[in-house]
DNA sequence: AAGTGGTCTAGACCACCGT
DNA sequence: CGGTGGTCTAGACCACTTC
């Protein structure tokens, strides 16, 4: 049973992609939604922060809340972590394998995993793809004594999905960093570009709820079909 | 007057850079920092929750928050907007102006700033450099009815804290498109790298509260120098 | 002045972690 | 089980926008 703010959050999502607000682009008031949703003030507020952090919306005190003309699917949003699939609704993303092994984690995967060299990890590399367009190449290692299980379909589909939804594995947080390389000449052929063409990199660390790393992944993406949106706002 | 949500997240992260909690790496109890600031709880929670974005700490229900192995100064924080200043506390951070005019909007920035063409604008050229090593080529543009004023004395400094702090400029939000692309041979030589070289480029949009558009400007960063982090939570 | 978002409180109860 | 974070409430008062 998810927590009421998230509900309502989705509830009022829906609403603005459906343009329900499109006339004024005016939200209701937050009196309104704790009326219309029986619900008290402070949850409508969480509800509709979280709709500011994915930059649907901004608000204006003593004025109202607005919708703001949003990017619908040409940029990976950087506040949604669940993948393409969410970003790029209603086109198609492939994924294909590219290898699977059972292997343990050399010099660099340690460093960046925080554990022994030799620690047992899965190695995945997938290509994805939206609109048959080569998207990104991906490399990530799971830690084995974190993930337990791992198979050769399940990495065709959302290896995360599994991990939540079957494993029940508790996801807290991630890094990301953000920079820009020379494509290596191995995943300029699968992305079918040319050798040092620019390339986007972006490294991943993912870590359970209670601070343990479980997967690290770098993706290279594709330099035309690819830009990431941040939406922030100035506070903190 | 800063709300107090603020002032605790400021001293608690004061508090962290300064290892005051570094036996443990745990935070006190939300109760015994409602006690110590005599606030109630929630503001406690709000004052944390700063800090879980910023990538400071992360919570675990039932158990506390604790510290993150943070990434010192090596990257530029996306959650943080402030600029490079704050990123790179402790390291020479310049600012070399290269063009500074008063123009009007041609086709693509009229596009960009969502005005018509011919709006005056500011024109802004800047050359940033972090401990004597080129950092990024930063073309930006201000929309002149918004801010009023601009000289090539302000421009040397900080033009956001000018308009926050003398302008009583609302800044509310913004949006930054992140992507490579080869770089440019006017941007080489000043980046002091070849034409052709990956590029990491970021296209910003910075609004007022009220939602207008105020700057668009387009950052092109060194590719070895410059690595932007994303920190995230897997919830909304 | 009325409307609407921003800050803050005090307290209740739940969910999860550890002993 | 006690400790600690997560959700939620009802209400007060402030700050800003709009008319």
């Amino acid at each position: 049973m998810a927590p009421k703010y998230k509900q309502v959050a989705e509830q009022i999502e829906t609403d603005i992609v459906n343009h329900v607000y499109q006339h004024t682009n005016k939200l209701l008031t937050e009196d309104e939604y704790a009326t219309k949703y029986d619900i008290s003030r402070n949850t409508v507020r969480k509800a509709i922060e979280i709709l500011v952090n994915k930059g649907y919306v901004y608000q204006v005190q003593g004025s109202g809340v607005f919708v703001r003309d949003h990017y619908n699917s040409d940029y990976v949003n950087l506040e949604k972590l669940q993948g393409l699939t969410s970003d790029f609704s209603g086109r198609k993303v492939e994924t294909r394998p590219l290898a699977f092994e059972q292997t343990t984690a050399n010099e660099e995967v340690a460093e960046r995993m925080k554990c022994p060299v030799g620690t047992p990890v899965y190695y995945v590399k997938r290509l994805r793809l939206v609109d048959d367009h080569p998207f990104s190449v991906e490399d990530s290692y799971f830690r084995k004594s974190l993930v337990v299980y791992l198979d050769e379909n399940i990495i065709r589909k959302s290896i995360y999905n599994y991990l939540r939804n079957d494993q029940k594995l508790a996801i807290g947080f991630a890094d990301r960093v953000i920079y820009a390389d020379f494509l290596k000449a191995e995943d300029a052929v699968l992305l079918e570009l040319k050798e040092n063409d620019p390339a986007l990199l972006v490294d991943n660390t993912v870590y359970l709820t209670n601070g343990q790393i479980f997967d690290v992944s770098r993706a290279t993406h594709h330099f035309k079909h690819v830009k990431m949106l941040k939406v922030s706002n100035i506070k903190s």
